[in-house]
DNA sequence: CTAACATATGAATATATGTTCATATGTTGT
DNA sequence: ACAACATATGAACATATATTCATATGTTAG
């Protein structure tokens, strides 16, 4: 409801766009619990995981996924309303792509929470 | 279902915790996809946007966010179980607070996207 | 232009999830 | 022990969401 104003305790005096203090209004939480939402979707971060590689069209996503071509383009289509991956048409394939390196960052930022709570093996 | 193996072909050969690139297996990916899941929520989102500031009891946080009680309790008990937040009592009154700084990297990652996305101007 | 292929989309269904209400648990002061 | 308060929890309900099926759109080769 209120916009109320803090300013960082933690890590600054200024607020930049990396500083997790910075001032939030309430429509950007809404905005960020979209985000997040987003990710929070197995055959989605599926997707992204398989994007880390570089792209793919969407026959082999599907395939890697082990999941349906309908199922896959419905996410695909979250995915790129949310601004996360960017399709390339090469003849009659669809060249998926993620958008940009905030991708990456947040991904690796949870995969880093994973690892700190235990729940990740890496061999 | 099987675990491929990548190596890293962007940032470096080795495999560290925060780089976006390692390998990761299924299970490591719906763990992350449930993690997501949980930050996904306005409520729980404004509940971690609220802790940025420090910690807090249920009912100002209740206060806070114009929810009822309940819903805050309920949604609590969620991020307490993701390892979230972590409760301190203090009498009568639960004091919530972030339970560790990748909390504020995934929050402020997410965050560094909405801006770049340009949905957000900061006053 | 037509057939074959790749992807997208709409509708329907089944499942998951958040909130509310009622109530239980836990704590403090008397 | 009891009353008052703070928080937690279970059940019920309403809503959101992911998948599937059928079909539409778009592209290429012949």
């Amino acid at each position: 409801m209120e916009n109320v104003k803090n300013e960082c305790k933690n890590c600054c005096t200024c607020v930049h766009e990396n500083c997790p203090h910075a001032n939030v209004d309430e429509n950007t939480l809404y905005d960020l619990a979209e985000l997040f939402k987003v990710f929070g979707d197995s055959t989605r971060i599926r997707i992204i995981s398989a994007l880390m590689d570089g792209e793919m069209c969407v026959y082999h996503l599907s395939e890697r996924l082990g999941a349906g071509q309908s199922a896959v383009s419905h996410q695909l289509r979250i995915l790129r309303a949310a601004g996360l991956v960017r399709p390339r048409r090469e003849g009659k394939e669809m060249y998926y792509s993620l958008d940009d390196d905030h991708v990456k960052e947040i991904y690796g930022a949870g995969l880093a929470h994973i690892i700190h709570k235990g729940g990740y093996v890496n061999e």
